[in-house]
DNA sequence: GTCTATACTAGGATAGAC
DNA sequence: GTCTATCCTAGTATAGAC
């Protein structure tokens, strides 16, 4: 019962802890589930020597960089505002699969959680609400409205990945993703 | 050590039971923990012969039955569109007590959760997102826009107790429930 | 760097006394 | 209807061989 000799790079090993973890949330990736990766209990330890905790840092790590570089700066990038809506909004369909992966800050921010992770999950969704908040100011809106849009659009996104998990059937998130993305466009203008 | 002798009535335990799910999830609730229920594990056996999947079916269906009657009833009364919203948003607001309680929806519809547990979950909330579209339609709204309307304010209240989680804080929950009756309301006249 | 073997703990569940 | 005692399994973690 001889499993992959080869050892996968550890951004590799990380890439796939990561799906599981998203999937089940903290609770369920039991170690016997992380050995899905070819590795036996003890290897993973090698590599994470902190246990599950340790797994779930760099898996953490690992997601919030994914989506500072890709979903947080383009909202930043000195374009007009439909091109930064619309890159940002690119990542985070390619970030969730088209609505078929579940969202790491949901599964890993319920009670049993560690700390260290939790912060730094709420310090990632704080960044992404306040750049597109930002986001929306530089393009014209409303200051004063900008922040509430802004929450508004990371609670539907959210949101729809709750319903899409609920129904096991992506429709929820693929209608709602292009909706959010049209009403950022418009906001200020008129509504 | 002795506890509680008092016998607690079976709805007032499931009601504890349905707090501890609802916060903790399937696989956050141990029998050690239901035990803080006052009875021991024996006990609870004893009412739920099932087991933990027992408990989550009866917990379930305790909190359909208060959503069908408190949340979805309102919206297909006979009156005017924001009286059917006000009176649903505050049934709302008392389910998720201000955003201090999660959604059992979002916490039961993990993976490890059992199936039977899952569909009515999944039933429940296709049904509300139902009656909210037949109430915008009934009141005037566009046929064709009901549906997405309705399913963006369930992700938006879905969402927003995602964001109360992670950010430990009630404030998404508590800007974003009053934006969304608004914004119902305001569905097919000018926007 | 990965494995086998092992230890320990916690969780789920049942039998039977009261 | 509740308890004590017990059992079994699954999960976490470590030691040490290769």
């Amino acid at each position: 019962m001889a499993l992959k000799p080869v050892s996968p790079s550890r951004e590799a090993l990380i890439a796939e802890l990561y799906e599981m973890f998203r999937t089940l949330g903290f609770d369920g990736l039991s170690i016997g589930v992380s050995m899905r990766t070819g590795l036996g209990k003890s290897s993973l330890y090698y590599h994470f020597p902190g246990g599950k905790d340790d797994m779930a840092i760099s898996v953490v790590a690992f997601a919030c960089a994914w989506l500072r570089a890709n979903v947080i700066a383009p909202l930043l990038a000195d374009r007009p505002r439909a091109e930064r809506i619309a890159a940002s909004t690119r990542a985070v369909r390619e970030l969730f699969d088209d609505g078929r992966s579940s969202c790491l800050i949901a599964s890993l921010t319920m009670p049993g959680t560690r700390v260290p992770v939790r912060d730094e999950l709420a310090r990632t969704l704080a960044d992404w609400i306040a750049a597109l908040a930002t986001a929306l100011i530089e393009t014209g809106a409303e200051p004063s409205g900008a922040h509430l849009a802004a929450t508004a659009a990371l609670s539907r996104i959210e949101g729809a990945l709750i319903l899409v998990r609920a129904f096991r059937n992506t429709d929820a998130f693929t209608t709602q993703i292009d909706a959010i993305a049209a009403d950022l466009i418009g906001v200020g203008s008129g509504n």
